[in-house]
DNA sequence: TCCTTTATTCAAAAGTTATTGAACAATTGG
DNA sequence: CCAATTGTTCAATAACTTTTGAATAAAGGA
């Protein structure tokens, strides 16, 4: 079951920004992008922050329309909005990951990047 | 005479994207966008808000290394940091500003915007 | 059913940002 | 020098955001 979202349409700009204006949600989108395909839980995202301050900064991304969350049994299985936000606001994404990624701050533990 | 600004390394992606995150400097963004190349001076953003209240602004943008402030006399010449912005970020600037300039909120008076 | 796992909600506290008006500074021109 | 112009700083306040811990909820397995 899909949390509630905003519709593709109305995924406003400012509030995208802002949204990814966070340290620790720019770090946790980065490592999303970085592990693209993998199902990844809430509790991945631990090193970040605490349970339930990390409940508040994936609600946020969600909210602002970063990205989807799919209810699977007691976890939810988090991915990006890449086809909306790239239809919505081309290219975005795409720099801000490609310059996120490069930060000292988001290269932690068990993701697929290449070195 | 340069108003304090970071230097282009210097320039934090999360720092630019809270500064971007606020609808008032994206539309001074946007405002000066489409004006390149035309001298811009604080007064000229009096749409935007109280003349103190965007003193507050354009210092956020500057110190956020987005814009660039010179002294002329009395005023200020306003300009946006492409060239530091797009070395450090690539694309980055770009979709933000092809994305807000479509903005209802942007579509004010006196600029050369292509219909 | 009961326990564990996973994650959210709530209320409080702490911290930050935005907005305002009054006072100030610096430059230019008469 | 005086006044006008242009913009900044300051202190106060209002509004929002982040962080926290305790309580709650919902699903799955023993």
């Amino acid at each position: 079951m899909l949390l509630p979202q905003p519709a593709a349409d109305q995924i406003d700009l400012a509030t995208v920004l802002t949204a990814l204006g966070d340290p620790t949600r720019l770090a946790i989108v980065g490592y999303i992008a970085r592990n693209e395909g993998v199902p990844l839980n809430c509790s991945q995202f631990l090193d970040f922050g605490s349970k339930t301050n990390l409940s508040y900064h994936l609600a946020k991304l969600r909210e602002a329309g970063i990205t989807s969350a799919e209810t699977r049994g007691t976890s939810r299985f988090i991915s990006l909005r890449r086809t909306d936000l790239d239809a919505r606001f081309p290219g975005l994404l795409d720099s801000v990951i490609a310059s996120a990624i490069k930060m000292p701050f988001l290269l932690r533990d068990s993701a697929p990047a290449s070195p």
